[in-house]
DNA sequence: CCGTATCCGAAATGATACTG
DNA sequence: CAGTATCATTTCGGATACGG
C-alpha cells in the first residue's frame, strides 16, 4: 500500500474539517476572540437577553467604545447578533443573539468555565516555570 | 433598598469570575488562541498522544516554526504541555499534554465543532450583510 | 533536528475628538 | 445615546539566518 515510510502527519482535513484551513482558522479566531466572547456572554446574561450599546459598554470591564462597536458589527455580520434601531430621541439601539449565536454559547461557556476553574493552577505552573 | 434607579449592569464578577478581570482575559486569550488550539488538538490526535516538534510543524497547516516554538513554550509554561528532551543525535524532543491540558480538550473541541458545523451559515450571513 | 535571534511589515487596540 | 474618524502605540507573525 503505497510507499509510506512511517512519517507521522495529520491530514489537513483532520484539524481543519470540511473546508479551507485558512477560512476555518479565520472563523475560529473570531469566535474565540476575547471581546466576542464577553460580548456574547453579556448579551446572554443581561435581563431580557438583550441590551443597549451603553449597557454592554458598562458590563464588559475595560472594553473601549471602539472595540465594542467593532465587535458588535462583526458579530452582526457573521449572523450571531441582531441589531435593532429605534427611531427615538435620544437614539436607542438594542442587540440580541440570533439562534445561531445562542448555539455558540455552550462552547464559549465551556472555555470560560475552564479558565475560571484552572487559573489558579496555571498561575502556579507559571511561577514554577519562571523559577528556572 | 438603596437608590438604584434601574441601571442595568453586570457585576464584573459575573463575567470575570473569581479574580482580576485582566488576568482572566489574559488566560482566556491564550487558551482561545488559534495556534494553541491547533497545537493541543494535534497533540491529542497524533498516535501515542505525543509528537516531535517537526511532526507538529507538519501537522498544523501553515504554522511557522517560530509560532510553533512560541506556542509550545507558552503551553509548557502554563502547565498544559510537557516537553521531554532525549539526549540523542540528531536531537529529539517530544511533547505531550498534561492532565490539565487534557482537561481543556473538550472545551476546545466544542469550539472547533461549532465552527465546523456553522461555517457555511456564517458565510451566507456575511454575504447577505455585505450586500448592503 | 530543534530551536533562537533579528528584522520588519501588518494588524490589533486604546485614547481622543467629533457627529447625527 | 450611539457611534465614527483619526492618530499613536503595541503586538503579532512571517521570513530569514544562524547555532547547539
Amino acid at each position: 500500500m503505497g510507499k509510506s515510510a512511517g512519517k507521522t502527519q495529520l491530514e489537513p482535513g483532520l484539524l481543519c474539517r470540511n473546508e479551507d484551513p485558512v477560512a476555518f482558522r479565520e472563523l475560529l479566531t473570531k469566535v474565540g476572540d476575547k471581546w466576542s466572547i464577553f460580548t456574547m456572554l453579556a448579551l446572554s446574561m443581561l435581563p431580557g437577553e438583550r441590551a443597549r450599546f451603553s449597557e454592554l459598554n458598562r458590563s464588559i470591564p475595560t472594553i473601549s467604545q471602539r472595540m465594542l462597536a467593532l465587535t458588535l458589527r462583526n458579530l452582526e455580520r457573521d449572523g450571531l447578533v441582531i441589531r435593532e434601531v429605534f427611531a427615538e430621541v435620544p437614539p436607542r439601539v438594542e442587540y440580541e443573539l440570533t439562534p445561531m449565536g445562542q448555539s455558540l454559547l455552550p462552547a464559549l461557556q465551556g472555555l470560560v468555565d475552564w479558565v475560571a476553574g484552572n487559573s489558579a493552577d496555571v498561575k502556579l505552573a507559571r511561577a514554577a516555570f519562571d523559577t528556572r
